[in-house]
RNA sequence: GUCCCUAUCGUCUAGAGGCCUAGGACAAUACCCUUUCACGGUAUGAACCGGGGUUCGAAUCCCCGUGGGGACGCCA
């Protein structure tokens, strides 16, 4: 079997969506499974609609995810000498021509074969045949050239997901593979890349499935070997409904802003539409181990926010506590909070990252830690009684002669304080966490105390009490 | 309208004719742990779209319906 080469072709006219993400990942996995080369290819021939940023934005989210490419990018519109070169040829060879059939022609002739409910397709009128008399070319118009398709026979090939899938040729026209400007479409630039980068695999969204007969025609009429293909079923949003960008998060840089680690993004997508048995979570070098085209889900599948934030909890718990006091850092800083402010970050962390299904949830979790946080006048109403009161200004004391600031030494004393007033726990640790961070839940209160360091805590305790 | 794809718990899925009284995971519910909130643990409920075949036997194969999706551009 020949080297395995996959490509990622996104067309830069937005973000990295999410399924496109996932198409990125299959067709990278399945190259770095079989030692092949994966390749990236900017489809940019739509210069209306493509812009440097979208290029950029590619990038980035590739980057963050980790999928890193070994050929490319390419740009097609680097290419447009050895696209206008092949076409050039297919003239030449009589497996392409001049069709001078103008827009509004065209458009009256869709009209028209819409109202006869007939499936809209270009005619023919200038397709060359033997013993056909051509019209004189109109003067003055700037003819396209079209892709002379079989007539007769089917396209069939063997989806390497959907199985084999036969298309006969009656239902396809010839189609326009350069425009009346000379730049070419699409479609064809596609055969040429896919031919010329030795692509074996090609592993794209299932919206291209109807594209894949054209294909292989003109693939063949080059005399190129074809590959083999596996089609992608699309993601649907939370709601069953088509991904909007309205609606759903779509770009895959939405998820790192959401707080969310590109391995649980990942490991994610790897489980939506693909499986291994009942593995639910792994690493992507696990994943690159087990990946085949055999088990991906034909249909649709449904993205399920509850599921990802699971697996980002979990990973989140698994992640070392430098990294996350970092993340957690910058995004402190961005909400006007000085990180330094408090105690050593990664100590306040490994409290917390237990609790936390994403990153802002984290950061939510830790600012109170760090900036002094009041509690609301409802709160103080609530918990801090005088009987509470006077529970926390003896721990208060209770907390000044202590020997050693650490939990072994902070949690008696919070116990004594309830034997002394015969308070139950909750009694005094509630209230005590209403004075010191504003809000009446939180870890192991001894342990809270303990990372809050003793400065920080009879501060808090003096200014409330 | 024509063509193509698709159909197992609410969701992601296992399942390649007997191993299926259909398994796992998320979510849900209950209990346990925790004298807080979470985390964690245990348990429970929950599905083969409908109808015909084929077969000794069908979630698995075939056909027809129905539902869902896609395509039918001088867009990609």
């Amino acid at each position: 079997m020949s080297q395995v080469r996959t490509r990622f072709a996104p067309s830069p006219t937005g973000y990295l969506h999410i399924g496109g993400a996932r198409t990125a990942l299959f067709a990278w996995a399945y190259a770095r499974r079989h030692a092949g080369t994966f390749i990236l290819r900017i489809e940019d021939t739509d210069l209306e609609r493509s812009t440097p940023q979208a290029v950029q934005a590619i990038l980035d989210g590739m980057q963050w995810l980790g999928l890193s490419h070994d050929e490319g990018p390419y740009y097609q519109t680097q290419r447009m000498d050895r696209y206008k070169e092949v076409i050039a040829q297919m003239l030449a060879a009589g497996t392409a021509y001049h069709c001078y059939t103008s827009k509004e022609e065209l458009d009256a002739l869709r009209a028209e074969q819409e109202a006869k409910k007939e499936k809209p397709r270009y005619d023919g009128r200038w397709r060359p045949e033997p013993g056909k008399t051509l019209p004189a070319p109109p003067a003055g118009v700037q003819p396209v050239v079209r892709f002379r398709n079989p007539l007769d026979g089917a396209v069939a090939w063997d989806d390497q997901v959907k199985g084999r899938i036969e298309i006969s040729n009656s239902e396809l026209d010839d189609f326009i593979i350069a425009r009346a400007d000379g730049t070419p479409t699409y479609n064809f630039c596609v055969v040429v890349d896919d031919w010329d980068m030795g692509i074996t695999h090609v592993i794209r969204g299932d919206d291209h499935v109807n594209n894949t007969p054209r294909q292989i025609n003109v693939l063949k009429a080059l005399g190129a070997s074809v590959p083999l293909y596996a089609h992608l079923s699309m993601i649907l949003g939370d709601d069953g409904q088509k991904l909007s960008k309205r609606r759903n998060s779509v770009a895959v840089t939405d998820y790192a802003e959401r707080g969310y680690l590109p391995e649980a993004v990942l490991n994610y997508l790897a489980r939506l539409g693909w499986s291994h048995g009942d593995d639910e979570v792994f690493s992507m070098e696990q994943f690159v181990q087990w990946f085949d085209l055999d088990h991906i889900t034909a249909s649709a599948a449904q993205f399920n926010t509850e599921k990802l934030d699971w697996l980002n909890a979990h990973y989140i718990k698994q992640a070392n506590d430098k990294r996350l006091a970092s993340e957690v850092a910058n995004r402190l800083a961005k909400r006007g909070v000085d990180p330094e402010a408090g105690p050593p970050l990664e100590a306040v962390v490994a409290l917390y990252k237990d609790r936390a299904a994403n990153l802002n949830e984290l950061a939510d979790a830790l600012e109170p830690v760090v900036t002094f946080v009041h509690a609301s006048p409802e709160l103080q109403a609530q918990h801090l009684t005088d009987a509470a009161r006077a529970a926390l200004k003896s721990l208060r004391e209770r907390f000044k002669a202590a020997a050693d600031w650490k939990k072994i030494v902070l949690g008696p004393a919070i116990k004594d304080t309830c034997t002394e007033f015969g308070m139950k726990m909750p009694q005094v640790a509630i209230p005590l966490r209403v004075v010191l961070l504003g809000q009446p839940q939180s870890p192991a209160i001894d342990a809270v105390v303990e990372v809050l360091g003793r400065d920080e805590t009879l501060r808090r305790l003096d200014a409330i009490l």
